[in-house]
DNA sequence: GATAATTGTTATCCACTATATCAAATTCCG
DNA sequence: CGGAATTTGATATAGTGGATAACAATTATC
């Protein structure tokens, strides 16, 4: 059923290069489409702006192989030793069964280790191994040095601090 | 191997109220985490008011059923009659196998229907029908009575206008 | 008229999210 | 003390969103 019949021929066909018009994301009916209300919606600019964020995000700090959840996690797990997967979870919005596989991937990794809790059998005790800390170190330079370097000269140093509290309350009050 | 062993008992057990600690979301080693750089991370908190808003979203336009990428289409449609499906899911970032599906739900809602162009007989024209309209109405005056009067009276008018084009300048130019 | 491109579609695949359930360990409370 | 309930980490599983490959029908290109 899923014979490739053309990907063994697609190499040897050098494709054009586009099409005849000019005009790039035009359809018949005209140029660009109107987006209405959409444009004072603010749950679509902030998703919209939620995607470019996390996709810069990512290409910074693409050298560690770290993606924003990841680096969220390292960040926690630094600020607040001695504490256990249900509490980094909580804190982070992360359903503990999800967490497993992400503390499974850091830990793989040599980024963090697992240790039994002496008080509580039951818990894990979440550390930063040295290489955790030292990459944790290395990525928090390239976010700030080019993603959020990035997002100041968009906006400027005061709209991205007045941009982030505005934020932060509708995380926290809303 | 998935004997529900203990579910045909719970329902007749009352569970305990709460745990002996008064102190809420606290572990062993002290009150609330330290969220440290992850205060000043704008992806963090964006991502975490993302998902607030839509959850709000969702919330004020539960009668009607629509999820915000729902409503995006509908508003869509409204604006630009005429439009095939390529060109309504790339201006909303949706990849076009993933609108087809969209575009069923929608059509077996009776919200908005496909219709052959008789220019070019590939492609579907996309039109809202009466219900479409009529159900696009009722959650324009929902978004705008619940769910934005929300987020006004959450940040004031001025921040919410400051607000949504700092986000609008990161999707178009981040 | 042959070749390439476009449109809608299907089939997958991956990441993320959500719920139910479990065993081990701990707490609660009579 | 001792049984019942809770907590913790874990597994399985399902649902959703997003992404790519491929295909048939149609249209555009040269």
């Amino acid at each position: 059923m899923t014979v490739s019949k053309t990907a063994t021929l697609d190499a040897a066909k050098p494709p054009r290069p586009a099409r005849k018009d000019g005009a790039d994301g035009a359809g018949e009916g005209g140029g660009p489409l109107q987006m209405g209300e959409l444009a004072e919606l603010l749950g679509y600019s902030l998703k919209r702006a939620q995607l470019k964020v996390f996709e810069d995000f990512l290409r910074c700090v693409a050298p560690l192989q770290l993606t924003p959840a990841q680096f969220s996690v390292l960040l926690l797990l630094d600020k607040n030793p001695g504490r256990n997967q249900t509490e980094i979870a909580n804190t982070l919005g992360i359903l503990r069964p999800n967490f497993v596989a992400m503390l499974d991937g850091l830990e793989s990794r040599d980024l963090c280790a697992r240790m039994r809790s002496t008080n509580d059998r039951r818990s894990h005790i979440l550390v930063l191994t040295d290489k955790g800390r030292a990459v944790l170190a290395r990525a928090k330079k390239l976010v700030a040095t080019k993603h959020e370097a990035r997002l100041d000269e968009l906006l400027g140093p005061a709209n991205r601090l007045a941009l982030l509290e505005m934020l932060a309350k509708i995380a926290r009050e809303f």
